[in-house]
DNA sequence: CACTTGTGGATTTTT
DNA sequence: TCCACAAGTG
């Protein structure tokens, strides 16, 4: 390892401000790395572990670095493996906190056993949101509750903040006040029991047992307490308190807080972050953590990296009187490197088709000045927001990569596949075992299927020892019967394969053992559907992955591969450099940068997102996201806004929140020193519009995407169609039929008493409650009630039935 | 059991 | 608008 220091050494300071050299040489123990938007900091971690490694004389396999995306993950192992070579590289463990305590995991979950006696083995699964949620809606059925007062996707979420603040089922019962914090804790129970029943954890999990085993497990935490002595940790102002527990236990090497970072040998703690960049507040996200670190690690070194490479001296100004209406900040100014450069560029659109329309004509005017598609990025509050673009660029054949959205791995065609490698891996899954037992056809209903459970749980038996013993069920037909048995000996079968066979050949095996492609290929042949078609596309797709994965993973097994799938996004396998723009919401934008940044829908209401404009803290939070957005551009950047927006199928009236059927410019628009941008008059009406002309024929005069044919009317609800482009990334190649624009709805103002803040109300689902917010005018208001079971709700009186009492 | 039709209800961001 | 799920039909 001695030879790397000399080459090394010698660039890894090279083109790095004062600053910057600082945090990449200091000594050992611990650090706070304050770096501002464009700041260097990615360039700055991957140095620091280079000079750990060559000049500090670490272990490679002493190093710890969590990045927030599997791909900045990716891109850091990248960069590091250019100057240290693959040997080295494979040995760090650079990855998010899921991926890391998922691997830790398959390692020490058997010494692992709850208070209520639950267990995990190595092979468990990993659920994911919709998995979680099926889980839960059983639950609650079971629990004897209403789904409409538990909603089992707000019960998720719920239980995914107790998970992320640390607490455990018993704990969290027993610090139960409210009667639904106590209903909560039930449900909570039963769920995380049904988890293991099913040998599964959710995201959350993965990091919470690991904090459990490491502070009820005191030899286990020394283990890793040795081994981890130098922890690195990117966008640490989006950590939650269960990844900062984690964190510090292994930085300490004892649950307990505030000891020193000592055990004789050289350790370091080094955290990088950005408190203006904190985004992530809904999912627990405390930006508080890094205001409170100095004081955890008394002995800290605080660098501050101000110095900005990115933006022009006016997208910094712009970001800065942005940023700077905010309470809650670190102080921190940031130093611009660069020129002026040009004004932001506002456009106020008359309706979202006008703002695509500009978008898209600026995007041909930028591309015939030189400059490359792939320079450009689009970014929006809401995934939704991207139809409305995505139609236009469509039309005016301008290639675009979407980020986001439906992802590759929440595919019908793809989870169903992969059901089956779960199954053959944790044959406890019942979700997947759920999602296949019928799938291609095998005769199977839902009367089956309970036969099916009830003799499983009568014989003590699986589910799939069940399937083979099926043939003695007593009232089952005799189809079901045999696909049954079937399935349960041919899955044996699989399981057998699974253990001499690479995923690839496994998957291919299933494939056509099950026909699924097979039945896929000649539905597609047979109608022509563009959907279906991209079906067998996806799946061959993931065939590729999966041969892809074999090339390139250091261990190449089902585990692996299954771990991996249940931890990308979509965001991961973006590629920056093709020749196309991308589309993103401003979330998935985070890390990145780009030229040339179109912001779009900047409307009180979209954003600020309503739901956040009662809240100052949530308020804040949106317009540090505003700040992250601007804080992509280098060169250029645009603002758009529409004045009506079709929402819902109609426009902004009788939309939550809005209370006119103009929006009102966002007020971050106005937060900017008006000599920073042009063509924004909050007070003038716009004059010219792109789409006066040629608002958007119904959908059978639609061009067709990319030369292929629409959705036929008939299949207009079954969904949308996807097609793989070339790097991976999806785009969106079907267009939903049948749709026209009906233009303004009228509604008839419905004669209901008005009802004022502090009224008492009667909901026939959510019982009582009590009116603490009205929100609109006239015959378009909204209430926010606050109910005893549920807590509060957003109420449109057009459409719950709100009584009024007393 | 599989498929069609109808209705109600919902709307942020994602590892 | 559009999606999920319930109810109804072959």
């Amino acid at each position: 390892m001695m030879t790397i220091s000399l080459e090394a050494g010698k660039n890894l300071l090279a083109r790095l401000n004062k600053e910057q050299i600082a945090a990449v040489t200091q000594g050992f123990g611990p650090s706070l790395i304050i770096a501002g938007a464009g700041s260097g900091k990615t360039t700055v971690l991957i140095r620091r572990i280079v000079f750990l490694l060559s000049e500090l004389n670490q272990d490679p396999d002493s190093i710890l670095a969590v990045t927030f995306t599997n791909k900045a993950a990716a891109e850091m192992k990248q960069r590091i493996k250019v100057i240290l070579g693959e040997d080295i590289t494979r040995s760090l463990a650079i990855g998010t906190f899921h991926s890391i305590c998922a691997r830790l995991l398959r390692q020490e979950i058997d010494s692992y056993e709850a208070e209520e006696g639950w267990r995990w083995s190595r092979n468990f699964a990993i659920y994911d949101e919709t998995d979680s949620v099926n889980v839960l809606k059983a639950q609650i059925t079971a629990l004897n509750l209403d789904e409409k007062v538990f909603p089992a996707k707000q019960i998720k979420h719920a239980i995914s903040a107790i998970k992320n603040d640390g607490f455990m089922p018993g704990t969290y019962a027993n610090n139960a006040k409210t009667h639904r914090e106590t209903r909560l804790a039930q449900i909570y129970a039963s769920y995380q029991g049904a988890l293991a029943s099913n040998n599964a954890l959710d995201f959350d999990d993965l990091i919470l047992i690991v904090n459990e085993l490491m502070s009820t497990n005191p030899n286990l935490l020394h283990r890793w307490y040795q081994r981890f002595r130098n922890i690195l940790v990117d966008e640490f102002q989006d950590t939650n308190k269960a990844q900062y527990d984690l964190i510090r236990m292994l930085a300490v090497g004892s649950p307990l807080k505030k000891n020193p970072i000592e055990d004789g040998r050289e350790r370091s703690l080094m955290v990088v972050g950005d408190v203006d960049q904190s985004i992530y507040s809904w999912r627990k996200a405390d930006f508080r953590i890094i205001l409170g670190f100095q004081n955890d690690f008394s002995d800290c070194r605080l660098i501050k990296l101000e110095e900005n490479y990115r933006s022009t001296a006016t997208i910094l100004e712009v970001a800065n009187s942005i940023i700077a209406n905010n309470t809650e900040r670190l102080e921190k100014v940031l130093r611009c490197n660069r020129s002026e450069g040009a004004k932001g560029q506002v456009y106020e659109a008359s309706d979202e088709i006008d703002e695509a329309y500009y978008v898209a004509e600026e995007i041909k005017r930028l591309k015939a000045r030189g400059r490359s598609l792939s320079d450009i990025v689009i970014l929006y509050r809401t995934n939704a927001q991207s139809r409305a673009i995505e139609e236009i660029l469509v039309r005016e054949h301008i290639p675009y990569t979407l980020v986001g959205g439906t992802r590759f791995y929440e595919r019908q065609e793809i989870k169903d596949v992969l059901a089956y490698l779960k199954l053959i891996y944790n044959e406890k899954d019942s979700q997947a075992f759920l999602r296949i037992i019928n799938v291609p056809r095998r005769g199977i209903g839902k009367v089956a299927l309970e036969r099916l459970h009830e003799f499983a749980a009568q014989e003590e038996i699986s589910l799939i020892e069940a399937c083979i013993k099926a043939p003695g069920i007593a009232g089952l037909g005799a189809k079901a019967q045999q696909g049954l048995k079937d399935f349960g000996l041919r899955f044996r079968h699989w399981q057998a394969l699974a253990q001499a066979n690479v995923v690839s050949e496994l998957l291919a095996a299933v494939l056509k053992e099950t026909r699924y492609l097979e039945l896929l290929e000649e539905e597609a042949r047979a109608t022509k559907d563009e959907l279906t078609m991209g079906r067998v596309e996806n799946i061959q797709e993931l065939l590729a992955v999966a041969k892809e994965f074999e090339a390139i993973a250091d261990e190449a097994n089902l585990e692996s591969f299954l771990t991996r799938i249940s931890l990308v996004s979509d965001l991961d396998s973006f590629q920056e450099g093709q020749s196309a723009i991308t589309l993103m919401t401003l979330h998935s934008a985070k890390g990145l940068e780009f030229p040339i940044v179109f912001l779009m829908g900047l409307e009180e209401g979209l954003f600020p997102h309503i739901r956040s404009l009662d809240s100052p803290p949530a308020l804040e939070e949106e317009r540090r996201l505003m700040y992250v957005g601007v804080t992509r551009a280098a060169d250029l950047l645009y603002m758009t806004l529409a004045r009506r927006r079709m929402f819902q199928g109609r426009f902004n009236n009788g939309a939550p929140g809005f209370s006119s059927n103009y929006s009102v410019p966002s007020r971050f628009l106005k937060e900017i020193s008006a000599d920073l941008i042009i063509g924004f008059y909050p007070d003038a009406k716009p004059e010219q519009t792109y789409s006066d002309s040629r608002r958007i024929p119904n959908s059978a005069e639609r061009p067709r995407a990319n030369g292929v044919s629409a959705v036929p009317l008939g299949q207009s609800n079954a969904g949308k169609a996807y097609r793989m482009s070339e790097n991976g990334a999806m785009r969106m190649s079907g267009m939903t039929g049948g749709a026209n624009q009906k233009g303004d709805r009228q509604f008839d103002a419905q004669a209901y008493p008005p009802l004022k803040v502090g009224d008492i109300v009667q909901h026939n689902k959510f019982g009582l409650g009590q009116v603490v917010q009205v929100i609109g005018e006239k015959n378009k208001e909204l209430y926010n009630v606050e109910f005893k079971e549920t807590g509060k709700r957003l109420l449109d009186p057009k459409f719950a039935r709100l009584t009024k009492i007393s």
